[in-house]
DNA sequence: TGATGCGCAGTTGTATACAAGGTTTATCTT
DNA sequence: AAGATAAACCTTGTATACAACTGCGCATCA
């Protein structure tokens, strides 16, 4: 299959969200359409549909006299996105668990969280790649067994929010101290989560998976109040305003 | 202070959302840009920057081969629709309790509900306009009295889907029978509400709001069951999948 | 010297032109 | 007559031109 070319819209719009990500503009200032626009290599036309959607993400404010500023974000934000986030996935889980969850999709996160138990083995070194990817797969899982288009849409639409998303601090997890910990006691929530929904205990669920959402909230604070020297700063950090 | 001149974008937004929410368009067909744009008295431009929206928001849906077309609603869509902005809103009067309301927001949110007492005073006829109205200050209210930018960003754009606002179903409640009982239990639940945010009792805050949400939800089933005939259809309804 | 008004440059919002691709119709072949 | 193929038309995606407006700087006046 040949590599599909991408709409000019696309590029736009990742070039763009990834700018904005890595901190590439000032803060409280306006983005000039057409500088930004050549930096892309493409037109106003479809920059400007980028920004658009930027802004309904969150990642961009309107200015009131026109055109679009980079988003600041207080940590009180971050914070109530993180825990946003988990009362939206908390509500996947508790209707995952109401409506009895598809087999197929159960079957699929149990194997799921077995190969995550793998990456985890404690006889040898952590598959750390590997784990970051098979959560991220058991997160969608999650998100799928609700049985409903709507919840899938608000979940994608929250985690796409910057530091919301359940694999936003896994970048450089390897910096928090005792993340190996951290790690294998999320995994215990995943369990005890899918446990749940077998057993239809919506609100186990729900409450199980509220709480796993928090785990984002601890490394959040760990990083704000120690600022440890990463590697691979967590995409959005620099939108935290400092104060 | 002169009319404010709406932009060509607000023309184009309004002008569309209300086209299709009042089944203007034949459902499972592309939208016509420039037919709909002269329609609208605008141009391409503008009308595009409203249909990016409008799919952002739901209305509409992509098509693979290019352009837009309204989409369509399954009654579990609307259905999971009111239950999850029950969630959110839910989650609002939580974070209001745990946080403690705004004095000055919790007073107005106060006088608001003695006001929708007045509109239902049992000794004369209901005052149905105002109790739309208040009831949507209501719930405004609340949202606010969470404290937090995003709930209250997220709440207004669940509200914005079809038939899952607060006050989608009241445009036409006359229809429904005992909709003076229903309204005046609504009315019990804002009070419950309301004290329970008082009283930081964030758990029993977020139920209530649940609870209240699902109101609608009987609205909703009473509709589609009975199909009554309505003076002002619920906006959106044209949008369900009768199947 | 400070404040106010005017003008210019640069920016956004909107319209339109153009090109690539899809859809329909008509014609030709089997 | 039915199916396939080709061509013309229409539709969208993209670029660009244009106009209104904002903001800044400079000059002028009190």
């Amino acid at each position: 299959m040949a590599s599909e070319r991408l709409s000019q819209l696309d590029k736009a719009l990742l070039g763009l969200r990834s700018l904005i990500l890595s901190g590439h503009f000032d803060l409280n200032q306006r983005l000039p359409e057409v500088a930004v626009a050549k930096h892309l290599g493409t037109s106003r036309t479809p920059l400007r549909q980028a920004m658009d959607r930027l802004v309904a993400e969150g990642l961009l404010e309107r200015i009131e006299t026109g055109g679009c500023r980079v988003a600041t974000f207080s940590k009180e934000d971050i914070a109530d996105a993180i825990e946003f986030r988990g009362v939206v996935e908390g509500t996947a889980a508790r209707m995952a668990a109401q409506r009895g969850g598809n087999p197929g999709l159960m079957a699929e996160a149990r194997a799921t969280l077995d190969r995550i138990d793998q990456a985890l083995d404690p006889s040898q070194e952590i598959d750390f790649d590997r784990y970051v990817h098979e959560n991220a797969k058991f997160h969608a899982l999650l998100t799928r067994l609700a049985g409903s288009p709507l919840i899938e849409r608000e979940v994608a639409r929250m985690s796409r929010l910057p530091l919301a998303s359940p694999s936003a601090f896994l970048s450089d997890q390897a910096m928090i101290p005792n993340f190996q910990d951290s790690l294998r006691f999320a995994q215990r929530q995943h369990r005890a989560i899918l446990e749940a929904i077998a057993e239809r205990d919506g609100a186990r669920a729900e409450a199980m998976t509220r709480e796993h959402a928090r785990l984002a909230l601890t490394n959040f604070n760990y990083i704000t109040t120690h600022q440890p020297k990463l590697a691979n700063p967590v995409p959005g950090l620099a939108l935290v305003a400092s104060e």
